[in-house]
DNA sequence: ATGAAAGCGCTAACAT
DNA sequence: ATGTTAGCGCTTTCAT
């Protein structure tokens, strides 16, 4: 009764039985990795479709050396950030015939431990890990010898096996189109200074400052976290102590854009015409944002792509595969935060 | 050296001969499955430790029964009402020690096959489904005799295991808080008829305006699906059509009313000064929204615990499990976009 | 308290 | 062209 939920699926064994041919011979049609007569063919295909058979892959991982599965560890598969990401990797497993175990640890570090161990259980033949920022937690993962590679985060001098992108160069823009625009007194809101990401974000716009030939003013320079509350805050500071406000907020996040701007408002500051807003990293949310949101685009669905694809290589590279870090460029969205006219101040 | 990628993985052979013990030791030892002396329990740990050994998942789920696996098949993992929901799952299923295989259909019909095979393939204890609409596609699940709970959507006249909202309930909610406000010539943007969800919010849209006294106006309605586009494409055609506007818009989804409003921004009617317009979801954009929105929220994180919560109510139940459907009751959450204060108009 | 050995479902080398 | 058989890593009786 093949509708039935049946406890213990058909087997090998059955099949052979049913098809009256040796288990041998099933394999081999199933795998097509010998020849069989047309007749033997069919009488298991026939089997197959009757027991409703499906080979079982923990038994065929058993003996073989691939499991033919990969695993992806994120921090945060509710922050906007990474479902584009994670879609990359996917697309990309699934295009190899692999199946894609997805691992969200909400920022618990006792859960990425655990699935590190899990990972290690079920023999996964690759690793994609979007955020490490602690050397220590590398470490993790180097000692358990799994095959890996680092996503958007690294860890402070990481070398290795990385894809991200060129944070660095997103304040950069963010500054040229700022000045482009007219605005020079610029203050910064960035994110924690530990995180790879933050630091090279606020080293990237103090290089761009300075090659636009304008000076850093300490006192609007604050460092948070990629989060609206931290947007938030920063600016309700920076509106109470600051008797003139700068011409423009350089964020270093879209969320703290979005805080930032919030504040601004409840104070009736207008967004763009009293002041301009940037953001940085062009959440889906931003188009769409009480005002649209000039921002940096990521390419994210391309960072979880080619990550997938760089842990492939390793992976069919067997124990080889050369260490390589690939960065994407960023790329500038101009909508109306930072309004889109020359505007003179005095 | 522990250090290295070791291609094969240590096993309990290799622990019984480095701890000079037999296998059935190291196995009695790892699952506490009998008694073993301090000595040799010793001995095993060490030489796990030494050699840095993590059982075979796979093995273990060869001559046992369950493989502690889960899976869910959901539609989109870009689209902002799954995160949420996924993250309900992934957190039930951790708490009970179960890995969790995301499989992302990207609304791809044959990727949805191409997974149940796979799934069935893995031996998965249980899965979820987020979006069966078509009976078809809920036949080729129970042929494969797979022990599912479906999620949000589901087919025509389906009553067994599924969890989702009281889609109904929710335009019944818009619809009187709409009225509370004071209007009453209302327009009703939904999606696909052929949705469940959006089917039941469309009855419920119906039964919400005779509750209330009102009649539903032909003209004012309009079926599409639950996008942006959508939302603009007749949000505009009712602007060009109508020589008078209604006074308020209930959208069947926060995207339907995304839309909506960008078509009536561009015809530089206000929102919601000149038109009230009321979404349906409560997506994570929507607070911040250019005018945030007025909408329903739907529990999403709920949805998707409670569902994976039932399923292992059938995992554990083993054949039995009894079929029941869990229905969650959405809750309004007023901002702007529909206004405050009761107007009176001509 | 410990160990030997059978067997889970499958693959692959070897026989026939 | 087809079948026999030895494992893969583990659990689990069953002996000792």
């Amino acid at each position: 009764m093949a509708w039935m939920r049946s406890e213990t699926m058909a087997t090998m064994k059955d099949i052979s039985k049913n098809a009256k041919v040796s288990i041998a011979t099933v394999s081999a049609v199933i795998n097509k990795s010998s020849y069989v007569s047309q007749e033997l063919t069919e009488r298991v295909n026939q089997a197959i479709q009757e027991l409703n058979y499906r080979p079982n892959a923990f038994a065929r991982s058993l003996k073989g050396k691939s499991t033919k599965t990969v695993a992806a560890i994120v921090t945060d598969i509710e922050n906007p950030y990474y479902p584009a990401m994670i879609k990359g990797m996917d697309d990309v497993a699934i295009m190899n015939g692999f199946s894609f175990i997805l691992c969200n640890t909400a920022n618990d570090p006792k859960r990425f431990i655990n699935y590190l161990d899990l990972i290690l259980e079920k023999r996964v033949d690759g690793l994609l890990i979007s955020n490490i920022s602690l050397r220590e937690e590398l470490e993790q993962v180097e000692k358990r010898g799994l095959n890996y590679v680092l996503l958007n985060r690294k860890p402070p001098a990481y070398d290795k096996n990385y894809v991200g992108i060129n944070n660095h160069l997103t304040s950069e823009l963010s500054v040229k189109h700022l000045v482009t625009l007219g605005y020079r007194n610029i203050a910064y809101i960035g994110g924690d200074l530990k995180i790879s990401t933050a630091h090279e974000r606020w080293e990237g716009f103090q290089y761009g400052m300075t090659e636009q030939g304008l000076e850093v003013n300490a006192s609007l320079v604050f460092h948070g976290d990629y989060t609206i509350e931290s947007g938030y805050k920063h600016a309700k500071k920076m509106i109470s102590v600051q008797k003139r406000l700068p011409d423009a907020i350089c964020a270093a996040s879209d969320m703290i854009a979005f805080g930032a701007i919030k504040a601004l408002r409840e104070s009736s500051i207008r967004v763009p015409e009293d002041i301009a807003v940037m953001g940085n990293d062009n959440n889906p949310y931003s188009e769409n944002f009480i005002v649209p949101l000039s921002t940096i685009d990521h390419l994210k669905y391309d960072m979880g792509k080619m990550a997938m694809e760089s842990l492939f290589e390793r992976i069919e590279g067997k124990e080889r595969g050369i260490d390589r870090q690939i960065i994407l460029n960023p790329s500038l969205v101009a909508r109306v935060s930072c309004g889109w006219l020359n505007r003179s101040k005095d």
